[in-house]
DNA sequence: AACTCCATCCTACAAGTGTAGTCTTTATTG
DNA sequence: CAATAAAGACTACACTTGTAGGATGGAGTT
């Protein structure tokens, strides 16, 4: 998996998390446009397309020995998740973990329950 | 504030939050193009056009009783916020908060001492 | 073999974005 | 007041994105 930057739109996301998810890992087209379609009334053509640039992009590979072609990730989805977090939090919040989470307090975002159970997960990693 | 859809921009969002955040509130356009210049070596004339279609979509008013225009906004920051977020969560997390969360925490993007805060940022709320 | 359907490849096309530039008018300064 | 600078209105222009459509050729079905 490349480190690369992965400048994924949101149609395309919806794409990825399909490539990301499903298994067995390559997918021809036609499994991809069934997986998007349960989530997506896309026209088929639509998903063609996304996979297309998402090959051009450099975020998909191809695999063309096939009858028909399968198609695989090259980007790591926690990398893109990253980014995706990064860009966010710096758009909205300058940058600021933190001020974020407050604020999800502060709208009721994240109850007590949503708390408790963090650290449970918390705890769980510490002491793995 | 109105309540509509701020669909606004990643370099909207830096005017954007220059209105928000600024005082006093009308603000001329130097004034913007100030505050945004700090963070941003934008031209002069960027800024302008960013202004402009912030202008045209709603997001700003202008007063142009003053010989230079002055600009406010009319967008609700917490609004766009709560929009902004929603829109990441659905696109990267599936809406799922918790499951963002629950990234952070392994990511280590959260710590412990974070989340002890949260909780007496929590306390503090519903002991008030 | 003939036909039909779908996969690939290419093309389309309007809206939104980043990033300015031109032209006209108005404000500021020597 | 004349000149310079900056403000506002309009224009520019390439790139991305959402959302497909057309042409072509192989794959599976009768």
């Amino acid at each position: 998996m490349k480190k690369a930057e992965c400048n994924i739109s949101d149609a395309e996301w919806i794409v990825m998390k399909v490539l990301w998810e499903e298994t067995p890992s390559p997918l021809t087209s036609a499994k991809i446009v069934e997986a998007v379609s349960s989530n997506k009334k896309w026209s088929p053509k639509t998903i063609h397309s996304l996979i297309s640039r998402l090959v051009k992009k450099g975020a998909v590979g191809v695999n063309k020995e096939m009858p028909h072609y399968e198609y695989y990730p090259l980007v790591d989805k926690r990398d893109c998740v990253l980014e995706e977090t990064r860009s966010f939090i710096q758009k909205v919040y300058d940058g600021s973990i933190h001020l974020m989470l407050a604020n999800f307090i502060k709208e009721e975002k994240i109850s007590e329950k949503e708390i408790e159970e963090l650290e449970r997960l918390l705890n769980k990693k510490n002491n793995k």
